[in-house]
DNA sequence: GCTAAACCTTACCGTTATGGCAAGGTCAAA
DNA sequence: TTTGACCTTGCCATAACGGTAAGGTTTAGC
């Protein structure tokens, strides 16, 4: 039999939050589910397969433009292995780029803090590395 | 004397743009500079330094709240380094964070990357991956 | 049957740090 | 004087939500 559930019982399955499945039909990446006649959402084990989806997506960093993507990859029959692990290598790439960005930041300010008293003292090397050279003439 | 620069000049000067000076100058990072008659703000050296100073900031990845409080330390000729450092520790903490994320995400991602077959066939583990258990009944 | 709690609905604002655009004023050089 | 390069304000857009308000619905207990 086909299992329906309102908005607030299909996030808990899927692991979203009731605002982020309205979000998500929103912005086009989820067909509109049918309603009561009082205009509640319900959801079938199907799009519950999807909000899932987009959870576990969501948890590796995907973006919903990703996810559109990526759901529409899922869903036909006919996809090549290539184009989902393109997407993949894509975003990893993203992912790394970012870490670099962090790693880079997290080294010279770790020197900086390294470098810095914490005590009393107003002389701290992180300050004096952020204000531009002084040029003592 | 006291060399007066234009938004642009300064702009130039600091590393930033005309659009992000007048954004701190919104947000109350930085106090209303002079204006000439036309309503051009003039920028002097010392605004200039706090410019740089901002940059510089923004590229250890400060938000422009921390960059608020790091500014009032670096004028404050009574500030204890103590604090400085506390600040960029948090900031150390919070980078540590984000990239402990990201290589999470990396690592679940480039091990599915690395199964998928990346050919013209559908099967793909990435797709596997995302889609909830099917409980193949 | 009635009431209160626990749902659901839409709509709008706030977050962060910008970029972009429009409509208009200003300044310097040719 | 005209043109191009400045400058001004103001409003919209981004990504992916969270919060809140004002209101309708359903359910459980009494």
């Amino acid at each position: 039999m086909a299992t329906l559930l309102t908005i607030g019982a299909a996030a808990k399955a899927s692991g979203l939050t009731a605002k982020m499945i309205r979000h998500y039909e929103q912005s086009g990446l989820l067909q509109k589910p049918p309603r009561t006649d009082a205009g509640y959402r319900l959801y079938n084990s199907q799009q519950l397969q999807q909000l899932s989806f987009i959870q576990q997506a969501r948890r590796l960093g995907f973006s919903l433009s990703e996810i559109g993507s990526l759901l529409q990859l899922w869903q036909d029959p006919a996809r090549e292995s290539r184009a989902v692990k393109q997407l993949a290598e894509q975003h990893l790439a993203d992912i790394a780029e970012k870490i670099a960005e962090l790693q880079n930041m997290q080294q010279l300010l770790q020197q900086l803090a390294d470098s810095c008293s914490a005590d009393s003292s107003p002389d701290c090397a992180i300050l004096a590395a952020l204000a531009p050279a002084n040029g003592l003439k």
